[in-house]
DNA sequence: TATCATATTTAAACATGTTTAATAAAAAAA
DNA sequence: TTTTTTTATTAAACATGTTTAAATATGATA
């Protein structure tokens, strides 16, 4: 590597760490880019030539955190147990990280989930994996006869994936909600879509729409 | 009501509809607070004492129509339908509604669905008045024997939010998905939430965790 | 080595949401 | 009516994310 790439790359990591120490101190919405400028000893017009933004650099800064705690989660799965155990295991998991500084994860979330196709590569690389994760879980269900043969397991691990996303924003947006009553609160749901709702009769009649 | 108050509430208007006009035209993104005061003929100060910030202003800008929407939708709702029927018409009424303007809903669910609890009131009141209508429904048909008497339809109403919220932001961030392919994704988990993914055998023996 | 090109950094400027302090007008009090 | 208080409005200032244009440093080329 030249001279001048070790150079950028000390600068931008520079950043990286002020910024990382400011997020989690004073959250993305106090702390301003000349903070983190002063804090990493470089101009704030270097923190966006090297994140392009604010939101990018709370993106990058927060989900190497974040990826490592699904890795965690997921290699800490119980590998014997029940569908909805092994999703509320990495629920748990997951509620509790974002706990540690809920208004934090609350603006990355909504500054990254919403922005349109393409704009946000880590959040779409995660679900992704997520998806085909949970989905080749389902799979593996259908054969042992847990899951009917019948079912979408990419459909099924999105609606879980729902259930979760949805209790998570309400858990982030709601002070007073701790983690056992978001935990509960989704269990309940994704119980609902494993068992579904209507009565046996209805179902052998049902006709998909 | 005072001269005061009649010119006050006129400005009011004035803004009110200038903030339509130009939210709908330019998105609210590329849409100033000074755009909308000078279309408005006021100052951008006025703006915000009238409206306190720029998202308070799209909030009240947009949840009437919204509101107006949803109204709709339940109106013409099919009365005899399966649940399943009138869940996918109010979904078609709301995604073809906000398909006339994606970008522009897109913003606005962004900054007022993430807001920290008690700062988007609209928004909550439409949340709560949709799971208890729609909770009401699932009540009749625990009544009619068609959803298990177990069932809490709460957490039912508040299930199928979440798949239709979930699959709406796909919607808003992917422009090459149609309403079409909204609605049919939202069909295919929605019938999963109604008939549940195990296995017959399974669900007799699973226990809610 | 000297020169040119390229990449990195930054100071200053800019755009825009919001606040502040002042003004003017209406209502209340005298 | 005159005076005082309250209120609606705004011009100017401020805060902060971002852009621009210039400067500086590095690597390549002669």
């Amino acid at each position: 590597m030249s001279r001048r790439e070790t150079t950028k790359q000390e600068t931008r990591q520079l950043i990286l760490d002020a910024a990382r120490k400011l997020f989690q101190k004073k959250g993305p919405e106090l702390c301003t880019m000349r903070d983190i400028a002063r804090e990493a000893g470089v101009s704030a017009a270097s923190v966006v030539v090297h994140f392009k933004s604010k939101t990018a650099l709370l993106e990058v800064a927060l989900y190497e955190d974040i990826e490592r705690n699904i890795a965690q989660a997921v290699t800490t799965m119980p590998r014997d147990a029940a569908l909805l155990a092994r999703l509320m295991h990495v629920a748990e998991v997951m509620y509790s990280f974002y706990d540690g500084n809920r208004e934090l994860y609350r603006v990355l979330i909504r500054d990254t989930a919403f922005e349109a196709e393409g704009e946000n590569p880590y959040l779409t690389r995660q679900l992704e994996g997520y998806l085909t994760f949970f989905g080749g879980m389902i799979e593996q269900e259908k054969e042992r006869g847990i899951v009917r043969p019948e079912i979408d397991a990419r459909i099924a691990a999105a609606s879980f994936f729902s259930l979760y996303f949805s209790v998570l924003m309400e858990f982030l947006r709601t002070p007073h909600m701790t983690v056992n009553m978001a935990l509960e609160r989704l269990a309940l749901c994704a119980n609902q879509h494993l068992t579904g709702i209507l009565t046996h009769e209805e179902m052998n009649d049902g006709r998909s729409a």
